[in-house]
DNA sequence: TTGTAAGCGTTATCAA
DNA sequence: TTGATAACGCTTACAA
């Protein structure tokens, strides 16, 4: 491997002064510099990471934890995450799996946006405790070396309510999430709240986990139990999605016998027949903000909490209850 | 931060007695062993992987490279990877963007599997030559540190030429990935080899990219000169959803006016009204091959190039023609 | 069984 | 403007 050290000895020069040419330092002459630039494109040096994090004690790196790569989710969320750093000289890794919770502690990343049940809060406060800088996408834990960015949940699972309550249905089901989600859990509250303010709705709740399958299974429910037109807020579209598989294989028609509503707007739900109706927000922006917050956070400049703020897209899939 | 040099003065050690006892050498005994780990515990000792990888000249960590995060289409390849990574001691993580490239080059990982058309062949190849290991999922490139583990594109055309020509169409469109891509380009030239046994069917190529809106744009134009039954084999399935898209507004059906047939069998596939049809393989085992090649290669074993098999799914995309 | 010491490839301080 | 040198935190001969 070339080092600093064989470029100095070719350029008979020091290695303080390669190591100050290579940084482009102008303390060294225009033809020094030259020289030594010259001499390491000839040698095809390349720096070593490694020597360089251990001295500057910084990588220059950020890692984004995820609790596992399926999902056609994260695509956006880590495009946002990926220019936001990229403008700002930084690189980005995607980590899943145990191995990976190491990267942060023993510095090989420079700070960590988090969106990973497999770190337990405690987990996440310990390395906050050390000095580490983490952005949290999906929980809350109080810290100065922590920030969140957070799905406005109240908002959008309000906003689904509402819509179903305006279009005139009396027969409500909730698919909810996993009890671990915090965004599930901040839904199902909203939800809660505002089936008390219509207390002339029938609301009933169906545990869900946010997979196809629990839609699926939800909607099997409904159907046996069918006796009137009936609304279904899932938590999430990938449940949605579920029922509507489900109901391709029954007589029933979303939209009709069963009118659904999402939320996240992922890509497929464009696709869907009828058009889902679900709750928008952005996921770009979701990641750009995060990777703001963190690098905040780095270079030790406040930072508030944010929120990431939720539309309601009217698809075909919510329509005017008619008896 | 606390280091092995705070450990030692603690115990009352040198400090190649602790690295020896931290890292669970023989060498040292039970005694002084468990007193040094006590104190190691009990200061939150956590080691630096920069000094390490700079000492071992080795990370324990595999890069993974990909064009970008958009489409579903990795979830499962990764988990592969993973997975497999996992069982034989290796972290893992997912890189895209520029800034990424230096990651090899500069050590911060032991070797790369690239799926990723940002690396020239010549960048790849330069890399092989300073002794990095890499695995190409993506191309073929003949070195040897260099691996690749591709589909059978062949075998997967031929299977959906065939399957089509089976069911008695005489019409035949193909839509084309982008010309930068080997497996677009590879399953080309299979259709047209097969193509060529078949001279009693009309052929057309229709230019397209991979991207739904190709799909889209190649059903508008099949449509628009739409004389009789015709047959699509969509290069992949993304624009055979896009296909598919495009029809809904239509008065034309898939599986009965077109017949179409994909390449990926992604997860959205699935639950595509008819089913679509569509070549298969298992991304996961793809991940799993690409990842044992690599470690091998790390190790110096000799390794062969790999092929991932191919099967085809029957959908109701396309069926038999009907005058 | 433990300690000494060299060295991995950098950066950065201080002198020259 | 350049050079000598220490230091970053760790591993590992080799010596004791």
């Amino acid at each position: 491997m070339v080092s600093i050290k064989d470029i100095a000895k070719k350029a008979g020069v020091s290695i303080s002064t390669v190591s100050y040419a290579l940084n482009g330092s102008p303390k060294v002459t225009e033809e020094t510099s030259a020289k030594i630039l010259a001499i390491a494109k000839d040698l095809n040096y390349i720096p070593n990471a490694s020597a360089r994090n251990l001295k500057k004690r910084e990588t220059k790196v950020i890692g984004v934890y995820l609790t596992d790569f399926s999902g056609a989710f994260y695509g956006q969320l880590l495009q946002g995450i990926l220019e936001s750093l990229s403008r700002n000289d930084y690189g980005l890794i995607v980590c899943s799996g145990e191995h990976s919770h190491r990267y942060l502690p023993e510095r090989m990343i420079d700070g960590a946006i988090v969106l990973d049940s497999t770190f337990s809060s405690d987990e996440l406060l310990t390395y906050a405790e050390r000095g580490h800088k983490i952005v949290i996408l999906d929980r809350q834990i109080e810290h100065p070396n922590i920030n969140q960015v957070l799905l406005d949940n109240k908002a959008g699972a309000t906003l689904a309510i509402d819509h179903i309550v305006e279009k005139g249905h009396t027969k409500l089901y909730v698919v909810t999430g996993p009890e671990d989600s915090f965004d599930s859990m901040q839904r199902l509250h909203a939800v809660r709240q505002a089936a008390k303010r219509y207390p002339h709705i029938e609301y009933t709740e169906i545990a869900g986990d946010f997979t196809k399958e629990a839609g699926e299974r939800a909607a099997e429910q409904i159907m046996n139990e069918y006796d009137q037109i009936a609304a279904a807020f899932c938590l999430n579209d990938e449940m949605a999605i579920g029922m509507y598989n489900y109901l391709a294989n029954t007589e029933y028609r979303a939209g009709e016998h069963i009118h659904i509503i999402g939320f996240d707007n992922l890509e497929v739900s464009h696709y869907t027949k009828p058009r889902l109706s679900t709750i928008d927000y952005s996921k770009r922006k979701w990641g750009a903000l995060a990777s703001e917050q963190l690098l905040k956070l780095i270079k030790g400049v406040p930072v508030e909490n944010e929120r990431i703020y939720v539309t309601l897209i009217e698809g075909e899939s919510i329509s005017e209850k008619k008896a």
